[in-house]
RNA sequence: GUGGUAGUAGCUCAGCUGGUUAGAGCAUCAGAUUGUGGAUCUGAGGGUCGCCGGUUCAAAUCCGGUCUACCACCCCA
């Protein structure tokens, strides 16, 4: 035998089972970004490679699928769907009606080492506002993000929005005296503060801050503690920086949606999240597993300087994104994940003569056209056998076609669950049918 | 890209310090069962023990490499 072969690393087969799971997931983001108002969109898997390198320089190559295309093209496959929906909405800026509220599903690649909820193909949920830079368009995709989670039966206990700042973070750090570079580079110390030893995070600081590195971490400590609005306008008031006392009103504005909207409980103030990518530009939020690992499971935030980078009229911009893979292991572990079997509605045991197998298939073929879903044993078996194969396939109702009943002009069905039957006439058969579906047979 | 752990049937695993023809449960298929499913019993199929090489009279077992998975880094758009 040749040798197997097997997928490529971090990719996956779905077999009808995971399939079924995957559109189940799927299935519920539309669902609830619709009935957010969101329209979907799609754009193509293939992108030239500078629509990524444009975004967020050319050290990410290093993580895309990119290759050169028969007509030596520098392609990649898309890392994500941002720069996408970035250049569709900024070609139409003249035309698209706003706030533009756009989501998508859609398979995203990665070339990098797998692991535990990473895989180089994955399913993202993406939805985004453009064109309101308002706190108002960050509240809606909050809102939509929380109820995409509360859709699956996940709940406060299982999940918690944490909300921060990059506005409110750059003037701070403006504040202290620092130029923009400057500022980065303590964000991204700041980033991994909580996952390196301390020494280690001061040691970085020092070149920038000097003597003044032990204050400084003292007053992110203080700011790291604030965990709602009224806190975080206490630290504010108490630094005395003006831009940051205007910033409050955005604060106020979005917790208002999300106070209106009834969904404190899912949300906290956590200015510990910086969120790595310098393009973010203002509200960023990172959904976290409430137990265990504490997991990211979604992120996103405001982005509104991208659409000019990429060559169009400025457009405010805010979205985040969701994964199937880490989604889909938090609903395994919060014990979420629905019986996906889906059985048929009816089926069709025919017995083998050639008058009963015409009547059966009629039968079948009349029940399907109308979209009620009918199966039969494909070649002429045992009825025993075929009572089992009912019974494996999930069917709700046997209808049973043999010669007795055709004798007299009727078919059987049998509910399977119940065990009850009840006769009916071939010619009412959608009829009847529809009835003991809806109904059952009583035993 | 770096490091750690693991890999035996579709799945979960057993296989003692190397020793005939590699096992079990579940699942699948068939029969008991040619007009009634879930249960039970009987049987079958399914493995080059991840792959390549080495040591040995002898390797699933020991050694090296490699691939893959998981975990921790890096990164996280």
């Amino acid at each position: 035998m040749a040798s197997k072969i097997q997928t490529l690393p971090g990719f996956r087969d779905f077999p009808p089972e995971a399939c079924a799971l995957r559109n189940f997931i799927f299935r519920k983001w539309r669902q609830t970004a619709i009935s957010f108002g969101f329209s979907e969109y799609d754009g193509p898997v293939l992108e030239p490679l500078e629509l990524f390198t444009e975004k967020s320089g050319p050290e990410i190559v290093s993580q895309l699928f990119n290759f050169e295309d028969k007509g030596g093209r520098a392609v990649s496959l898309r890392p994500e769907l941002t720069p996408t929906l970035a250049r569709m909405v900024g070609a139409n800026a003249g035309s698209v009606r706003r706030p533009v509220k756009w989501f998508a599903i859609a398979e995203c690649f990665r070339f990098e080492k797998q692991q535990k909820g990473r895989k180089r193909s994955f399913y993202q949920f993406n939805a985004d506002v453009l064109g309101e830079p308002g706190p108002g368009a960050d509240a809606e995709l909050v809102a939509l993000c929380i109820q995409s989670l509360r859709s699956f039966g996940l709940g406060p206990q299982h999940f918690v929005v944490r909300l921060s700042d990059r506005t409110l973070w750059m003037e701070f750090l403006f504040g202290l005296g620092l130029d923009e570079e400057k500022a980065i580079r303590v964000l991204s110390i700041v980033d991994k503060a909580e996952r390196v030893d301390p020494e280690y995070t001061k040691e970085q600081l020092a070149p920038i801050f000097g003597e003044k590195t032990g204050a400084f971490l003292e007053e992110i400590a203080r700011m790291k503690a604030v965990t709602n609005v009224a806190e975080l306008e206490a630290w504010v008031a108490a630094l005395g920086m003006a831009k940051l006392t205007e910033r409050m009103a955005a604060w106020k504005e979005l917790f208002a949606v999300i106070d209106g909207m009834e969904l404190s409980d899912f949300c906290r103030v956590d200015l510990s999240i910086v969120r790595g990518l310098a393009y973010y530009t203002g509200f960023v939020f990172e959904v976290f597993e409430r137990s265990g690992e504490g997991r990211a499971i979604a992120g996103g935030g405001r982005y509104d300087k991208l659409v000019e980078k990429l060559g169009y009229q400025p457009m405010a911009a805010s979205g985040f994104a969701v994964g199937d893979v880490t989604l889909a292991d938090l609903l395994a572990t919060a014990g979420l994940t629905p019986n996906l079997i889906e059985g048929v509605d009816c089926f069709v045991v025919m017995g083998s003569s050639e008058k009963e197998r015409t009547e059966g298939l009629r039968a079948v073929a009349t029940l399907r056209s109308l979209g009620i879903s009918a199966d039969y044993a494909i070649k002429p078996t045992a009825f025993g056998k075929q009572f089992k194969m009912a019974d494996t396939l999930g069917a709700r109702l046997t209808l049973i076609f043999g010669g007795d009943e055709l004798a007299r002009g009727v078919f059987k069905m049998r509910d399977m669950a119940t065990g009850g039957e009840a006769e009916g006439p071939i010619a009412d058969l959608v009829d009847g049918v529809k009835m003991r579906l809806a109904h059952g047979i009583e035993k």
